[in-house]
Formats: C-alpha cells, structure tokens, sequence
DNA sequence: AGAATGCCTTAACAATTTGATAATACAGTA
DNA sequence: TACTGTATTATCAAATTGTTAAGGCATTCT
C-alpha cells in the first residue's frame, strides 16, 4: 500500500511492549521499541518516526518529560504522540494532552481500539511518502512506475509520470510552474516555456481523464 | 484562523447537551446544538462548523449514521469529527474511527477531558492548513485558487483572487487603494485609477454576496 | 554497427483568458 | 447644480496556455 508508517513505543512492562509491537506489526506498521524515556529519545531523533506511543509511568523520565524533551527537537515538532496511561487520572491524561500529545489511551490496552485510534490520526495527515496513491479510479504506484486507470495499465513516459505523481500528492493544491519545474526537472535544468504544458497535454491525452486543471497564471492542480 | 471556532453538537439528551455546551462556551468556542441527526446534518451544512460531535445513540439517524452523511458533503468532507457514546462497546467504537471520525469519547462526560481532547485535534489541524481562511459561509483556500460559499466553488481570476484574499486578510480594516495597488500589483506597475474598481465589481459579481464595502474617498474593506 | 523506436524539447501558431482603459452612468454632497 | 468620487460596461491589447509537428538524442533491437 504505502511505504510503512514508522511507529516508536516507549514502555518499561515488557508483556505490553510485546503485545502492541505484534499488533502493529500485523496491521503492516514498522514497530521501534524502547524500555524507557531515554531509550525512546535516542531511537526517536535516530529513526525519526511518524508516530510515538508513550507509556507515562516509567523509571527515569515520565512520558510527559520525555514528550516534552522530544518537542524540543525541531525534526520531532509535528511527530504524532500517544500516551499509555494504567492510571484514569484526569489530571495527568491532561497534562498530557497539553503538552503536546495527540490521543491518551488509558491501560489496559486494547488492540483493536489502538490500531483504529492511529489509523485515525494517520488519516489527517499528509501522504508524502506514499508509493502508492490512489485517488478514486486512478492509482498511480511510484515503485513500478505503473499507472492503472479502471483496471487499464496506462504508461506514462518518465517526466510525464513524474509530473503527474508530484500533482497527485497533493490533490487539489496548486503547484506553480516554477515548483514543477524545480521539483520535476531540477534547479539546474533550463527548458522552455512550453515544455510544461506539453507535458501536461500528452498526459491528459494518455489519460483521457479531466484531472489536471489549468490554473490560468498560476499552475496547475491535480483533482477529480 | 481569526474568527472563534465553531463547534456543533448533537445529543439527544438535554443534559448532556447543555453540560457540553457551557463548558465548551466557557472556552471561549462558539457552540451549535441539535438534537438529533438531521438536525445536525442541516446545521452542519448551514455553518459549516470546525468541529462536530455527535452522539452514538440517538433516535433516527445514529451518529455513524450522520457522519456517514455528513462527509458526502463537499464542504464538511474535512471537518473534525468527535463521537460520544454510553456504550464502551469496542465494535462500535471501531466502527465509528472507521468511519471517519477523529476521536471517541465514551459517557460520562468528563468536561475537562473533553476540552482538551478538542484543544489537541485543533492543534493538530491547525499545522495542516494553514492556508485556509474562513469567514462565516466564505472559504478562502490560497493552496487550491478557490473560493468556496456556501459549499459552491467560485473561481476567480488571479488579481480577483488576490484582491480578496488581501482585503480578506484583515475583514473590518480599510485598504487605502495605494495600499492595494502596492499589495497585488507590486510598486513598480503603474496602473490607471478605474482598474481597482473593475475588479472590485467582477469580484461582487462572482461572489453574488455584498463582503466588499466601499468607503467613499478612503478605499475599500471586508466583511460580512 | 546500423536501424528502429520512443522520449524530450523546441518552435510556430491557434485559442483562450485576463487585465487595463476609456467612456459613460450613477450617487452623494456642498 | 456643480463637483467629486465610484460603478458599470464594452472593447482591445497583452499575457498565458493549448496544440501540433518536427528534430535531436538516447536506448534498444537485430
């Protein structure tokens, strides 16, 4: 589907660690895991993860501190977190959520509640890395540089398929045509004015599919 | 965004209901209720809340239901959803983050809990689209072109488009036409005294909605 | 190697949209 | 009324994009 979302667990209890890792693992996350703060900080700023799950009772530094420390690093600022808590303290789950934390699960874990809770939370966010997109009929696999429209594969040349997978990362946004040029071809490369909008005809040709819209003066943008 | 978020809440007990609305009020949130799923589905088209919560169980339409409704509509595909429910039912907690929704608190409610769980999914949001600005009905989304009213895309021409996210940009304060003529067409163009007026007309006209105030001998200014 | 194929770019021109102006009508005010 | 500033409209020039064809270049095939 997608380039594995990379999820860091922080819990000194062990039969928990095990129980989420085997969880997410199954639903096709890449699991890191850590048996306290410290541990956690260090995996965090080396793997960068998408998702941290934070237990807030361990020995050393609490989930809070160790959530606080890690919003200092500025490639950890947007990184997604949840706290595990055995205790139903309103106090502390509030505290944790305002430092920082996106969702406060209370212990004892359940699996599946986990998992839909950080589907959730992935859902609003945004799909840069995906190798596959799909959006309605047409998915767009960036491995195999395949496009299938309606069950047809369509083949796109390299640019072609490169421009239309940078519009499609972002549906609905407008790229200008000075960032497809620069994400496309490169700062180095100088074309012509035309070159674009060639590009952007073989396509929709190719295609036979309204979804990439002109905006005059502006660029273009990706959307159903 | 400027303007104090809006929260719509659907439950069909009036306890609950008023619980949550005080406390959310007293945050400083601006708060709709409905007392069960269409009304819930016609406010939600009417104000196009930031936030819904809806109520699991309710006579008519449950809250999946609803939300299921709710999300086929252009406008609200995006809005924040938050489902409250008596049952701690682990299916239908699933079945809700499934379907869309961004969180699920189980009763009693507990109000603190509530408020910071609505702070964090705020907070969580707001690092994503930053490029949207909401006026009451009015959505001006920079990243797309498009102006949005009352769930209808409008498209304006760039100067048009950047002549209302200007005036937009600050609604009550008044653009001296030198202000504007420096803003959009830059320091170095000159052009003729009639030009701002066109395109204050072709902007009314395209939005078919009196936003834009002329203040006679001064400039213009925005606002509902 | 030589031929064939396909990709990328460019040039030239057509089609479209946008922006600015001028001319005129209108509104408010002294 | 005369004066000042804005609204409206039509028109034309300019800017931007769409389309097509052709040539250079690289890769693949025989």
């Amino acid at each position: 589907m997608s380039s594995p979302k990379k999820i860091l667990i922080a819990d000194d209890e062990p039969d928990i660690l095990e129980i989420i890792q085997f969880n997410l693992a199954a639903e096709g996350f890449e699991v890191i895991t850590a048996k306290n703060g410290d541990e956690a900080i260090e995996l965090a700023k080396k793997h960068l993860p998408d998702l941290i799950i934070l237990d807030v009772m361990m020995p050393g530094k609490t989930g809070i501190e160790t959530c606080n420390i890690l919003r200092t690093h500025p490639a950890l600022k947007e990184t997604l977190i949840i706290f595990l808590s055995a205790l139903s303290d309103e106090g502390t789950e509030i505290r944790g959520l305002e430092s920082g934390a996106d969702d406060y699960l209370t212990k004892p874990i359940r699996p599946k509640i986990l998992i839909s809770k950080v589907i959730a939370l992935f859902r609003r966010l945004k799909k840069e890395n995906e190798s596959i997109v799909k959006h309605g009929d047409l998915i767009i696999n960036k491995e195999s540089y395949l496009i299938n429209y309606k069950g047809d594969d369509i083949i796109l040349a390299r640019k072609e398929f490169e421009l239309l997978s940078l519009l499609a990362s972002k549906p609905g946004k407008v790229f200008l045509r000075n960032e497809i040029l620069n994400q496309v071809w490169g700062t180095e490369v100088i074309v012509g004015d035309r070159t674009i909008d060639v590009h952007i005809r073989k396509i929709r040709q190719k295609l036979n599919l309204d979804c990439i819209t002109t905006v005059k003066g502006v660029g273009y943008k990706f959307e159903l």
